[in-house]
DNA sequence: TCTTCGCCACGTTGCTGTTG
DNA sequence: CAACAGCAACGTGGCGAAGA
């Protein structure tokens, strides 16, 4: 069949094509992601400048004059200093895996520094987590609980938890060891590997990750990245760097 | 019809603060 | 100082929806 033959050189002349753009637009979509985080932490750096400097404005005026000076002189170059430290046009160059790993770190200095840190101390995070203990103890506690009850039902319905415990199981790893190599959809999963890869070597949490994706700061979002974070696992996107720890899959 | 994805809920673990 | 209680985060299992 000279159809077949035909259809098939062009699926291949295609597929070269599509491989040769692949790693092209994986470049600009990094690119791309790496602005937005230069543009999202310089805003912020801004912001908190900003807000310093109104802040010795206010505190300035009635200060006697000759200390003004010096306050004012003294207490602004930080503050101005913040903003100058990291020119718009530096942090955005794009594609450039090293200088981003930088910039990230220098552009949030006070916010995130725990993810960096979280690797060897995830647990002093929690501790230097803010408001986390004595003062929203006893607060905010309920809201997810109530919603547990229509579950249980789910849950409740017997036979199917007994019996279909093995089936869900069995056909998920059937299924990932059946295509090693799947998923290509521009969702979740991939800008959840695209934040790892952005990282690096920097291990992050599902929470940091979903604060990334400027996801909410729920509960069940958490979650929904934490799953999607174990499916890349499981894939070997990405590989765990400790409890809760999640990391690029090193380039093999 | 099957597979994948996103979300939800429950149980477990670890840490901190309080009390005896 | 040790035990207890409370809280937040993590891990896991399961379900429904959407796409191939």
């Amino acid at each position: 069949m000279p159809n077949s033959a035909t259809a098939a050189g062009s699926i291949e002349t295609t597929t070269a094509l599509l491989m040769e753009e692949l790693p092209q637009l994986e470049q600009h979509q990094q690119a791309l992601e790496k602005d937005l985080a230069a543009v999202t932490e310089r805003l912020e750096s801004v912001r908190s400048a900003l807000t310093a400097l109104q802040a010795l404005s206010t505190v300035a005026i009635p200060a006697p004059r000759s200390e003004v000076r010096a306050d004012a002189g003294e207490a602004v170059q930080p503050a101005v200093a913040t903003p100058e430290a990291e020119p718009v046009s530096e942090a955005v160059p794009v594609a450039a895996p090293e200088t981003e790993t930088e910039t990230e770190a220098e552009a949030a200095p006070e916010t995130e520094t725990a993810t960096a840190q979280d690797a060897p101390a995830q647990r002093a995070r929690r501790a230097t987590a803010p408001g986390r203990k004595s003062t929203a103890k006893k607060t905010a506690k309920p809201a997810a609980k109530p919603a547990a009850k229509p579950r249980q039902a789910k849950k409740a319905g017997t036979a199917k938890k007994t019996t279909a415990v093995k089936a869900p199981k069995a056909r998920k790893t059937a299924a990932k060891e059946s295509s090693p190599a799947p998923d290509n959809t521009g969702g979740l999963t991939d800008q959840v590997a695209a934040v790892l890869a952005r990282n690096g070597d920097t291990p992050l949490r599902a929470r940091d990750v979903a604060k990334e994706l400027g996801r909410d700061d729920t509960t069940g979002a958490i979650n929904t990245v934490r799953s999607t974070l174990d499916r890349l696992v499981a894939t070997s996107r990405a590989r765990r760097a400790g409890r809760g720890l999640y990391q690029a899959a090193p380039a093999n």
